[in-house]
DNA sequence: GGTTGGCGCTTTCGAAAAGTGAGCGCATGC
DNA sequence: GCATGCGCTCACTTTTCGAAAGCGCCAACC
C-alpha cells in the first residue's frame, strides 16, 4: 500500500490536491482499473493473454464458462483501461487477436502470482470450506 | 463437481502433477477461491485484512462503499474458504474481530503487489482511458 | 428511566449486472 | 444451396448488488 490514509479515505473523490491514488476509495481511477481486473471475468481474461497474442474464440474456448457477451465487454474494458490491445487482421478470412500491453503483462505477472498460490492451495482450501460447512450445517 | 480437470482426470500418478489445479476450468475449487477473492469486494477486503485484526465496522469504515451486506458476504465467503478467521470477543460489549490466516496473508500479499501496481499506472490508465474514449465515438 | 446510538449482522425490495440465445455479415466447406 | 465458424451485438431472463430498515444487545446521555 502506499498510503495508509484512513481519515482521509471517505472524503470526496474530488482530485484536489495530492494526486494520492488509493484504490480504498471509490472514485479513484486506480479502483476502476481494479474493477475491470477483479471483475468476474477480469482475472482470467488477463491470465489467459499471458502467454502471447489470442483469437477472441480461442480464448473463449480456454475460459471454462465464459460467454461470448461477457468476454467481449471485459476485453473492451481491459482495452479501455490500457490492459489490452485488440488487433484485427484485414486478411481473409479476418480474425482479431488480443494481447497484453506493458501494463497488462505487469498486472498480469502479479495475477498469476495469485492463481499460483490459490492453485496451490486446493486442498488447504477445501478442507476449509467442509470445517465451515460441517460446523455451520449447510453446504448450499 | 469438486474438482473435474479435464486434462488430469484420466491419469492417477504421483503426487507430483497428480493435482494440477486449474483456475481457468469452472469446478475447480482454485476457482471458487478465485471468485471469493475477486468478487466485487474480495480484494479490499483482504488487503485491508493485512495490517491485523480490523473489527467489522472499521473495516467498512475503511473499504469506502461498500455495504453492511456486502461485507458480511464478502467476509463469510472468504472465511469459509479459509482465509480470513472470525473471532467474537465475548467481552462487554461483545465485538468481532477480523483477521488474515496464513492463506489469507500468502493471497494478500500477492493482491498488494496488484494493488502497487494500479495504484502507480493511475496517469497511464487515464491517458488509455482517453485514448479509447476518442476514437470509440465515447460511451456516453 | 426512556430514548438514543453503536455494534454486527440479516432481511427486504428495487436496480444493476451477468448469463442465455438469437441474429448478422462474411467466407469457407460439403 | 446449406451448414458452420468467426467476432461480435441485441433482446430477454436470472442472478446478484445496494440502500435502507430491522433486530437483539448494551452503554451512554438527558
Amino acid at each position: 500500500m502506499t498510503t495508509d490514509s484512513p481519515a482521509v479515505a471517505q472524503t470526496d473523490p474530488g482530485p484536489t490536491d495530492a494526486m494520492i491514488a488509493d484504490v480504498f476509495s471509490r472514485g479513484c481511477t486506480s479502483r476502476q482499473a481494479l474493477e475491470a481486473v477483479t471483475g468476474r471475468w477480469g482475472v482470467l481474461t488477463v491470465a489467459g493473454l499471458r502467454d502471447g497474442a489470442v483469437r477472441f474464440n480461442a480464448l473463449r474456448r480456454r475460459i471454462d464458462g465464459v460467454s461470448e457477451k461477457m468476454l467481449a465487454q471485459t476485453l473492451q474494458t481491459l482495452e479501455r483501461d490500457g490492459m489490452v490491445v485488440r488487433e484485427v487482421r484485414t486478411s481473409i478470412p479476418p480474425h482479431v487477436e488480443y494481447s497484453l500491453t506493458g501494463l497488462g503483462h505487469r498486472v498480469a505477472d502479479r495475477l498469476v502470482g495469485l492463481l499460483d498460490v490459490l492453485e496451490g492451495s486446493v486442498d488447504e482450501v477445501t478442507a476449509a470450506q467442509q470445517r465451515y460447512d460441517a460446523t455451520r450445517g449447510q453446504a448450499s
